[in-house]
DNA sequence: TTGCAATTCAAACAGTTGTATGAAACTATC
DNA sequence: GATAGTTTCATACAACTGTTTGAATTGCAA
């Protein structure tokens, strides 16, 4: 296998295209020319176009995922195999916010390529996306620990809205700075995980059914 | 102009295919022989294969903003130029999960385009989208006049938060479904939208460095 | 009917795409 | 240094794409 050099090259010039242009008006034939090496080498070394997405595609989402367990374990660690359903939450949605947001001059091209794949999600990805389910299956867990009383029914919800908030705020936050004339700083990455963690929070601490009176009732008992 | 015959046949098959099996993989040849015109029908009435996706989605969109602009109005007139927070949210995200969400089978062809370009969003819909900030402006307004306590930048993340919710749930419900093992029940339309509009109504009447305890402290005074 | 514009049609165009081929160059092993 | 295996390369392929063309057809008004 020599020296990986190709391999390698072609990576990286694809990710920082895709990210750059998207999916849609990258061609074969830019990857190499940017990497430069040989047209036939992308279907040498990885079999076909699709395959190179997805290895891309999955790479970086082995590490986020690896990086959203590593703190959803140290938190139930730490709680002694409970933690708090803010930790978890932070655990979840923290990682991909912090990957994607901040100041775009000093966004990594991975940051950048995810964020294409979650707004263009072309066929390989979201074969690959299909598969995520076990990944989440462990954060159900850990919620269902953390909140017994709740019912499973009001954890999947509340996972839904927390994925909700986090991937279309990544995915909008153009939009959003442009309605709010700025007025909402996604720079600052920590006050946007701080709100998805706390409106994710109350949906799942506060009952569907309950009007603010009557949780106020119940909590004030 | 005679008879519209043609145009409405290929408006009306593109639809169906791309609802059906995405923009990736519907040619033109595939939409005339569907509608049974020629192949060169398409550009003479529309331009471009762009212009007629386009059409397709102002189309469409045009539809569900006046509907939603509507219930805005009746709202506000029926209170006296003032609306409840919940009921504009509802205005807001309802006429889109009623279009896109209930039983599978049942869903409109419209509706079924609707979450395809959610799901893929093609160049000509995303340059649609992005003028799509006036009509939003219009509920910045409304949730202004309801909450005129509230700061714009809370404002502008409560409605960020409660289209995301609609939206990535519309997009995602195969997968709400499958995690959950059918506990959730995306055809309950109305239950999805209590569920959208009571979180985001919590995310827009609870600051977000409140804690529980303070805005109780608030609420209950 | 005649004339004129709007529409339809078959056919071809021009370009691009991902992929396959088979020879050439390289690398490491014996 | 010959050999076997891997990697690179130029090139061609085959298919598909949206679009254009110019002639044929249609429909309507004068």
């Amino acid at each position: 296998m020599a020296s990986d050099h190709t391999r390698t090259s072609i990576l990286a010039a694809a990710e920082r295209l895709y990210a750059d242009r998207g999916f849609g008006d990258v061609t074969l034939r830019d990857i190499v020319a940017a990497a430069n090496v040989n047209l036939a080498a992308v279907n040498y070394h990885f079999g076909s176009k699709d395959e190179l997405i997805a290895e891309l595609f999955v790479t970086r989402s082995i590490a986020t995922n690896r990086e959203r367990l590593h703190e959803l374990k140290m938190a139930e660690e730490q709680g002694g195999g409970r933690a708090p359903i803010e930790v978890i939450l932070h655990a979840l949605v923290g990682p991909t916010l912090r990957g994607c947001l901040g100041p775009e001059n000093q966004r990594s091209t991975a940051a950048r390529f995810m964020i294409r794949a979650s707004i263009e999600s072309v066929p390989p990805i979201r074969r690959i996306k299909n598969r995520e389910i076990d990944h989440l299956r462990k954060f159900v867990g850990a919620m269902r620990r953390s909140l017994p009383d709740r019912s499973d029914v009001e954890i999947y919800w509340g996972l839904n809205f927390a994925l909700a908030m986090a991937h279309h705020t990544i995915r909008e936050s153009e939009r959003l700075t442009k309605l709010s004339e700025g007025k909402c700083d996604l720079d600052d990455v920590e006050d946007v995980v701080a709100r998805v963690v706390s409106v994710a929070t109350m949906a799942l601490t506060m009952g569907k059914t309950e009007t603010k009176a009557r949780a106020l009732a119940r909590d004030v008992r």
